[in-house]
DNA sequence: CTGAAAGCGCTTACAG
DNA sequence: CTGAAAGCGCTTACAG
């Protein structure tokens, strides 16, 4: 050992995998929507691969990241490879889509967790956030303020199961206060400032009638806020918004947004946990890690 | 080629290496503030981040991302041990550390691009921004707008080459202007919101009289921004502002940050260029990227 | 140009 | 419990 340190001796970690069959990588791909532009990652995936990173460093793993696009060949490129013994797939997109790509993996016997909507067939494989307490919780804070005409921004569709539940919960919040959703006050909106900009002016422009709005991400809501501002609607006097997420920019912008704070170092620490436990052919459950309501600005109502 | 396609096969990257002698794979190590929180990553760095991992995808490169504190024993951890072939090196922190850290690499013989500071011994191992550039035109467009008590945010001791080299740019633009930089108008700031705000609250606190702020980062304006707010002083009339790097968060400040643009899509690309070039035993020139002032509303006299 | 052999540096399974 | 041997799956250098 003390020669080994005087040489600086380093086990060759190739010949390692290679003989011992597994590398003590995980990879982490980041699908990103073709629509946003290359310079742009989604701030909160991004805060995701930081306590990713952590956790794996925590465990004695080593990190391999890359940006996909979803529609890309990546199936077999790292655990066929054995370049990683395990892989975490982050990304919002239509989910639909990963259907195929799951089962080249489920084939493959790869070992991954997907972060973000439950899949019933992939259970123990998927961990996310509870959305459906998510919209409830930003859709009541709504109504104890008083407002009753919530619309809501975000793709509701299927393939979209993280914003569906979403509006699952605003619904069903709405629902208990005796009022019933209206469906010209919902824009689907995928996850971008623009998106959330244009929906705004939709609703608008349409003559709709609306006291308060539920977002599906802090970027819509952002893209929101500049829309309503440059309409001359006051937020929160004319408009009350929330977020979800709670990225860095939700305290930055004026006012500052209330918002659905998603836990992303637990996140990340339960997304390694569970990779590494699905490596070691562990049983691992799924599981919803409760998002809890930051209030700043936004709604009105609480001071900062 | 056919069969090879029907049974999915990959070739086995650890034996690949094994027997190649290298991996096809870049380390990327961020060094983190021990300062900082957990949770909060220096947001430049994680734009160079992404698009570090584009153009090492593009050159068919893996790329294993760390976090570290410099004071780790992280050397002989990726390219003795043939996990990397060479590394990338990403963070503020006090340079007078890395001596010993690149010594050890050197001797280890190891492939590595540093990003920020120029440094004479590494030639070519180091690329960065030219800071003294940046420095130079943020101060001239305060001057433009006709400030001329202008202070400086940002540490300007020889551990912090950045920094040192924007101040350098400050001071030239300064002199040239005919003005003797005032010393009593220069704080010690580390790239936080939080050294940014406590070095107003010293400046203003201690009585200096000043009508503009060149900082040395957007995270330390940005804690300006909220002290001088804070203690009644308006920006842009009572006091213009200039960040630097142009994180996100500069544009949804308020007033919008004008700041000093780094190309970062430009860097990681070059960084990655630059490794590669080394790994292969080319001979690779140290460069400066020019950076560009943006304006936005934080300095008056230019709408947004 | 083609094809078989050697060997990269480990870890593990096995013989003693 | 200890130590020598086998072999992981490639790529390269070499023989034909």
């Amino acid at each position: 050992m003390e020669v080994a340190r005087e040489l600086n001796y380093r086990v060759d970690k190739n010949a390692a995998g290679l003989r011992s069959r597994h590398s003590n990588t995980i990879a982490l791909l980041l699908f990103e929507d073709s629509s946003t532009d290359e310079s742009q990652i989604n701030p909160f995936f991004l805060s995701m691969l930081g306590s990713i990173a952590r956790a794996a460093a925590a465990s004695d793993y080593d990190l391999l990241v890359s940006f996909q696009q979803l529609s890309n060949n990546w199936q077999g490129r790292y655990e066929a490879s054995n370049r990683a013994d395990g892989i975490i797939l982050l990304g919002y997109g239509d989910y639909l889509n990963y259907g195929e790509k799951l089962r080249a993996l489920d084939e493959g016997g790869a070992h991954y967790m997907i972060w973000g909507p439950t899949i019933e067939q992939h259970d123990g494989r998927s961990l996310g956030c509870d959305n459906v307490s998510g919209g409830r919780q930003s859709t009541e804070h709504l109504l104890s303020l008083g407002r009753k005409r919530i619309a809501f921004l975000g793709d509701n569709s299927p393939g979209f199961p993280e914003f569906r539940a979403r509006y699952f919960g605003y619904e069903a919040a709405l629902k208990t206060a005796g009022i019933e959703p209206d469906p010209s006050l919902q824009r689907d909106a995928e996850n971008s400032e623009n998106a959330g900009y244009i929906a705004v002016q939709s609703l608008v422009l349409g003559g709709a009638d609306f006291d308060a709005i539920v977002t599906c991400s802090d970027l819509i809501a952002i893209g929101a806020l500049r829309a309503l501002q440059e309409l001359g609607k006051h937020v929160p006097e004319d408009v009350s918004l929330v977020g979800f997420d709670d990225i860095p920019a939700a305290s930055y912008v004026n006012p500052g947004l209330t918002t659905i704070r998603q836990d992303t170092l637990r996140a990340g620490a339960m997304l390694v946990d569970n990779l590494i436990g699905l490596i070691h052919e562990r049983s691992v459950a799924s599981a919803l890690i409760e998002p809890r309501l930051v209030v700043r600005r936004s709604c009105g109502g609480h001071p900062r």
